[in-house]
RNA sequence: CGCGGGGUGGAGCAGCCGGUAGCUCGUCGGGCUCAUAAUCCGAAGGUUGGAGGUUCGAGUCCUCCCCCCGCAA
């Protein structure tokens, strides 16, 4: 078939690489390359460097919507459009283009976490589960008709990053199978059931401070939520400290003995060889991995080295 | 040339107004112990990111370079 790839960062890399894989003629549509990090340099878009180590043409239009990218979307003439963590809305022109129509590849199972960040989103939650799901793309923000769907668990202890990788894997799988599907025409579209539907908004700074007197699950869910980025953190004094990795801690009664005063944020244990213990809102929270203002990320037991946090407490969080 | 922080024994840090480097952990050896992640005694280990400069003398001041980190994007 002659798809459009119409995708921006990793998590549609696995989806393009089996297109590449299954011999489609292809066409890459991508977001402009930015600058990025310290100094100037513009990056290219994951799914760029991709392309162009297969040589597959790319194309980047700032919106694909306007009508110099509709004109090359439709220059290509594609059977078939797939959009991948594209990050751009397309238009009615953009849709009608294909023949077969505009498939999407979302991070979670519809109609749960419709959006921006539906995998952070997902373990932020406390979800046990979620999954991938491929969909028929509509105007709306994924409220596109269901073609096919993958779950899988989420680990107790899995972060964001780990998820993301997974669930891109997963995804190109189901792609797959669905473009398979789309060519046999054994596929029926299933209209979303907006009354089950959530949606996820992009996450900002602010959802990246940690508050203590949440419960220690609530904590932990959103440190690993938020791993490898946007990163949380906790504010001691001026400094923003990060959090890369908490621990869940089982056994809590002597903790809870020895610490039951200690105020949400406050350190009862902050030792080399103890690690960093932080009191929440319901008990107590271990502190694996941080990370101090100009250093870098450090197991908690190393940072304790050269810091003394025993007793400090972390601010509260301010709530705009 | 977007803004800022930092590079000191294996790790994390200290070192004020310049006088050849100190702490915690780890490592190694030994003690205690049924045993130990616990504890005690002792030891090894650093051309202080690199190159110049100022100085009687620089980790500490100046210049340039390299690398790391955060913000912004």
């Amino acid at each position: 078939m002659r798809i459009a790839f119409l995708g921006t960062p990793e998590f549609a890399v696995p989806s393009l690489r089996m297109l590449i894989a299954e011999g489609h003629e292809l066409a890459v549509f991508t977001q402009p390359d930015r600058p990025k990090d310290r100094g100037h340099a513009l990056a290219m878009p994951a799914v760029k460097l991709a392309a162009l180590e297969a040589g597959i043409p790319v194309y980047q239009f700032e919106k694909i919507r306007l009508p110099e990218g509709v004109e090359a979307l439709a220059a290509f003439m594609p059977d078939l459009v797939v959009t991948a963590a594209f990050g751009q809305l397309l238009s009615a022109e953009n849709l009608a283009v294909p023949k077969y129509g505009t498939v999407n590849v979302h991070g979670s199972l519809l109609p749960k976490y419709r959006g921006a960040s539906p995998i952070q989103t997902a373990i932020i939650e406390g979800e046990e589960e979620t999954g991938v799901t491929t969909m028929l793309t509509s105007l709306g923000m994924d409220t596109g008709d269901i073609l096919l769907a993958a779950k899988t668990p989420i680990g107790e202890n899995e972060t964001y990053g780990e998820l993301y990788s997974r669930l891109a894997e997963l995804g190109a799988e189901l792609l797959k199978e669905t473009i398979a599907r789309i060519e046999t025409g054994t596929l029926e579209p299933v209209p979303q059931d907006d009354a089950l539907a959530t949606r996820c908004r992009p996450i900002k700074k602010q959802d990246a401070e940690i508050d203590f007197s949440l419960p220690s699950k609530r904590i932990h869910d959103l440190v690993r939520g938020l791993n490898p980025a946007p990163t949380a953190f906790a504010r001691l004094g001026e400094a923003n400290i990060r959090i890369h990795r908490t621990q869940l801690i089982p056994q809590q009664e002597q903790l809870l003995e020895k610490f039951a005063s200690a105020a949400p944020g406050e350190c009862v244990i902050a030792s080399p060889k103890q690690g960093l213990i932080v009191r929440t809102g319901d008990g107590f929270i271990g502190i694996a991995e941080l990370q101090f203002p100009g250093g870098k990320r450090l197991e908690a037991k190393a940072a304790m080295n050269g810091k003394k946090l025993l007793g400090c407490r972390f601010e509260q969080k301010q709530e705009v």
